[in-house]
DNA sequence: TTGCCTGCTGAACGTTCATTCAGTAACTTG
DNA sequence: CAAGTTACTGAATGAACGTTCAGCAGGCAA
């Protein structure tokens, strides 16, 4: 995605603001952060995107379309999610996995949208449930899940299990030793909840 | 917690900082505005913290003070939590429930909190998942949760799904139409997901 | 009373920031 | 080539902020 030297100016300040933010908060990055590491003048920034706001409108706008574009490949594509795999959880941290590369902010930006309490968050939860409520509906229907009396609350409830690996990555990182959304991570996180999933965590009478 | 007259100058100012802080970040808020808020001059703000850094570090002592005492309250009485009646389900969220008021800002600075990066976050986090690996040990030895071949993982799993409804609290009372952490709200949400813990979400063979 | 704390005020200081702007270089269009 | 538009710079502006400080009022000890 960062291909550095053959984008334009525009694009340059841009993906630095998009790491800047991730990293530190839009508030605690400046203009002329921004601008140092885009190597340009803050005027050049302003020129481009009109104020500050502008500049984070213009990062929120991008990362919604690159959210667009991985949630494009599961609801084009049914079999690729779900029933696949002995590993599959069908969890949204594993198609990160595949289109972000591990060192890219991406993540980090999405938690910070997600919990900023800013409208482009609130519009990315919604798209977010819908596409997770279309994909139980799907694996419910191919008899995969269990059918739910309450369909929305279970979509929720699965959804934000996913999302909080993706919120809590680096604290869980440091309690457990290891980065739950890193390759082998991911496979030691599923190996236990997968099964939890399965046949549930209570003893008593399951069925 | 809040009986306004009868506290301290500091005491106030501590108060309403935490509720600014929780509303919208310590970085958004400034010394002027906490001490209009607590009806002071900025001035004695840092008369009685010393600096914008020196009340913050406050605030954060103070909420964790309160975790504490829920935590202890847990702790102590082992027989409290999830062994009970038809609707536990073992979670924090109903902790926070009784002992907090429906509209404390504690929760939601607990959740900026977490998501700071800062010390006092990673620290919180750390404790709470301490909580969290002696609460499922002990319901794991009173027969009340299955055994898991990867405690840490298992313990970190059930505290992070708990967690998520306290980080998505807004979003997903945006999206279901109800507040999962209100009192009729927390109740829908574990008539689903006591449950999915109970027999799983997957169909397949459930044991 | 005198002296000395503590709580408290409000003006002032210096810094940092987003934004403006006049001007230069380069590219495009006629 | 001429003219206009776009990309870009760097200095200047003005506002907002954290922090400092001189001073006032009241309680308390000697």
């Amino acid at each position: 995605m960062f291909s550095e030297d053959d984008l334009t100016a525009r694009a340059v300040i841009r993906d630095r603001a998009l790491g800047l933010f991730a990293e530190r908060g839009p508030d605690a990055v400046t203009i002329r952060e921004i601008a140092a590491a885009a190597d340009v003048s803050p005027g050049l920034v302003l020129h481009h995107y009109g104020s500050k706001q502008g500049l984070r409108d213009a990062v929120d706008a991008h990362v919604a379309g690159l959210f667009d574009q991985m949630s494009a490949t599961v609801t084009d594509d049914p079999a690729q999610l779900g029933d696949g795999g002995p590993q599959t959880v069908g969890s949204f941290a594993e198609l990160m996995l595949a289109f972000i590369p591990a060192d890219s902010p991406v993540p980090a930006y999405l938690r910070r949208l997600l919990l900023s309490g800013e409208d482009a968050g609130r519009e990315l939860f919604r798209r977010w449930f819908a596409l997770s409520e279309v994909m139980t509906d799907r694996l419910v229907a191919a008899g995969i899940l269990r059918a739910s009396a309450d369909p929305a609350v279970r979509a929720a409830f699965l959804m934000v299990n996913d999302l909080a690996l993706l919120l809590l990555r680096d604290h869980l990182a440091d309690v457990l030793g290891f980065d739950p959304l890193s390759a082998r991570g991911i496979r030691r996180w599923a190996a236990d909840v997968v099964p939890a999933y399965a046949e549930g965590v209570f003893r008593g009478e399951a069925r």
